[in-house]
DNA sequence: TCTCAATGTAAGGACCTATTACATATCTAA
DNA sequence: TTAGATATGTAATAGGTCCTTACATTGAGA
């Protein structure tokens, strides 16, 4: 809630992603709303729509600057010099930025934002499937470098996605989740071949 | 859409469940609505309300006879006697299942239905990872099995779910998609120790 | 200083959820 | 057979959402 005197509010935009985020966090992708994120930044209803073309187009950007967020990560994410360090680091690291802000998540791959209407994060995607063929390149045969990263990829969005949609509960106590992460990385890299070690 | 001249629907439960899956394949989780599904058995808008307390309850319901048919997928799936041969075909066979029909397995994941209100979600959750955990048992030391089953639909699902949000297009060939998922599971079978064969 | 583009408001149409009061059909037991 | 009682439908309505259109205000540059 920000105070407002002024007849423009000054920087909506953020503001308005900031109340998505906020919003998402509450009540779920479903619950947020483009009124009640209008009425938090204290403006009028229709005010968004100077910014944003609809509903989906605030996800999306919410959405586009997660997945900023999440380059920025890896990007500074230390890889350690061995195939399963980095494969573990990795699996780890995508968990923890799932579980950190689960709605900043949700908003990335559970809002079910039309990616043909949004392209730019498909780009985004392709971002961080780069980063990973990067991170496995030096060990990794080049002709089968994409699939294994995708094949990593899996892995870790496997665990975060199915740990924050609660369906892990029963199975895996909370506490270990992060462990079993690592093990499933650590445990698809002993079937990696590959001349370099591991 | 079914012919009714007489007041009562006979089968209005069954007719909501099978147009909220159609609604769901045409418009997404988001472009589903109660007040359709109800138009589309040919009945008045308030009708659905005597068989399902809101929205969130059709959802949920449609998605408890999603997982039903999951389990029993893997119920009669033939899965073969050494771990490799079991841990491909269950992660093939999910990701069919997921991508004959994306609309049922949105329902069963991405539909965004609170789990502490359908607390049965939870348990049919529990029966597929008890179905995993079957099968792995002969091949794994006992007191691994739980959290090993959940690395492999780990695996399974990460693939599912960065395939049909559309993902992992730009990185692996629609028709590739089987052999990854089965490329997955045979490099982490490849990793799990254990004395029995392979 | 004046003007214009950017950014806000107000009002309204179309749709959705969910509730309440009422109508009709079906089932059960005397 | 028939009279409730119960199950299942309708109509009407309140309140919320999305988005558009017409209008208001402001700030920044000419």
């Amino acid at each position: 809630m920000i105070q407002r005197d002024k007849y423009h509010h000054g920087d909506l935009r953020n503001a308005l992603l900031s109340a998505t985020l906020e919003l998402v966090r509450e009540q779920g992708t479903r619950g947020f709303s483009v009124s009640e994120a209008a009425r938090r930044a204290g403006v009028s209803i229709s005010a968004p729509y100077r910014h944003f073309a609809d509903r989906e187009a605030l996800l999306a950007a919410a959405a586009q600057h997660a997945f900023g967020q999440m380059e920025l990560r890896f990007a500074t994410l230390d890889l350690g010099e061995t195939l399963t360090s980095r494969a573990e680091r990795i699996c780890t690291a995508y968990l923890a930025f799932a579980q950190e802000d689960p709605a900043r998540f949700d908003v990335m791959f559970a809002a079910g934002i039309d990616k043909a209407r949004h392209p730019s994060l498909l780009e985004q995607t392709s971002g961080i499937q780069t980063q990973l063929e990067e991170a496995l390149a030096p060990y990794v045969a080049q002709a089968e470098v994409a699939e294994r990263a995708a094949e990593l990829w899996s892995i870790a969005h496997g665990v975060a996605t199915l740990t924050l949609g609660g369906h892990l509960h029963h199975v895996v106590d909370r506490s270990r989740i992060v462990t079993m992460a690592a093990s499933a990385a650590r445990t698809w890299v002993a079937g990696v071949p590959g001349v370099h070690m591991h």
